[in-house]
DNA sequence: GGGCTAAGTCTTGTTACGCAACTCTGTCTC
DNA sequence: GAGACAGAGTTGCGTAACAAGACTTAGCCC
């Protein structure tokens, strides 16, 4: 047995979150998208991804409402992939992990592909930031504790209580 | 042969992160160290993670520089296993991440864990913003464009050309 | 009817995951 | 000093997911 263990149903948005997209190829896929990718080929073709996984990542991606597939031209049939609302939010993630990875895995010649942050007209480096008070998200000035959606039967564990003792 | 494909020398940080952390288990390995585990046996308890997976990924982490691990005992010895300064820089990620998933994939509840940011003390909902501008990075107000890092080879290419042709 | 393109499926290997059992080292207890 | 115990892994094994590339289907073009 060697099934991947399923997330979708523990407490944690990121568990829940990498269940659907932790994986390798996902992302990827969801970056030609957002450079603007649609069609099978296309996505094959920018990626060099085997084309079994691919239909299988686009399957998922469709099934889990971040794409929609359509059928763009009838005679012969063409079809395309489209980011739904809920995969264009998707975007902010890429950000963040491309702004990592800008600066610990590029090398001396800088970033190999700038975000041109329209709106400004700068080269944006995203930031995370508190969406109340706007000051940057740092791990050292976070703290994680119980939400509402936290299961009432988890919540009176002993180990969970330890946990999020600082609540 | 089954070897993942290595993104490692891809022209993309989203490539080379995802080639590093691609992988359910590494993302939750470090919301583990996040929420203060350090210990071996902390972090598999509090994934339920096989044993050998976990060290594994331990392995991985510290030789790419996101945790190191320390013995912080030596009769008997006992290692604990600390985030860098690298791998606290990837907070934001998992911020960025959480916020997806509290919005997409949590129920009417609402979300499993609130991030509390003690620096104005609200529960925070990470934005991801411009730093020239502090306006959120949407993939609608934000186009990818050839930077620094980028190979001079690929660049003269015709695909690559057109794919990047509003730069 | 031969070739072309788009969009996949099929076959065949390999690998990595998950589990449980085992090891190793050094304490603590009786 | 024999045995139980804890921390931190490693080993062995079966299965499921992955990757590569060949093959298929469907319809157009000439």
């Amino acid at each position: 047995m060697s099934a991947r263990k399923s997330f979708a149903n523990w407490p944690c948005s990121i568990a829940r979150t990498v269940d659907l997209l932790g994986d390798a190829w996902t992302c990827l896929v969801l970056r030609e998208a957002f450079y603007g990718s649609c069609r099978f080929e296309e996505f094959q073709q920018g990626l060099g991804i085997a084309r079994n996984t691919l239909a299988d990542r686009l399957r998922r991606l469709v099934d889990e409402g971040l794409m929609e597939k359509r059928l763009y031209e009838s005679e012969p049939p063409r079809h395309e992939y489209l980011l739904t609302e809920k995969g264009h939010d998707f975007f902010p993630v890429l950000a963040a992990i491309t702004r990592w990875g800008d600066r610990w895995l590029a090398g001396e010649e800088g970033p190999p592909i700038a975000l041109h942050h329209d709106v400004c007209g700068h080269d944006a480096r995203p930031d995370v930031v508190c969406s109340a008070c706007g000051e940057p998200v740092r791990s050292e000035n976070t703290s994680a504790r119980i939400g509402p959606g936290y299961p009432d039967k988890l919540r009176q564990r002993p180990d969970v209580q330890r946990r999020f003792a600082h609540s």
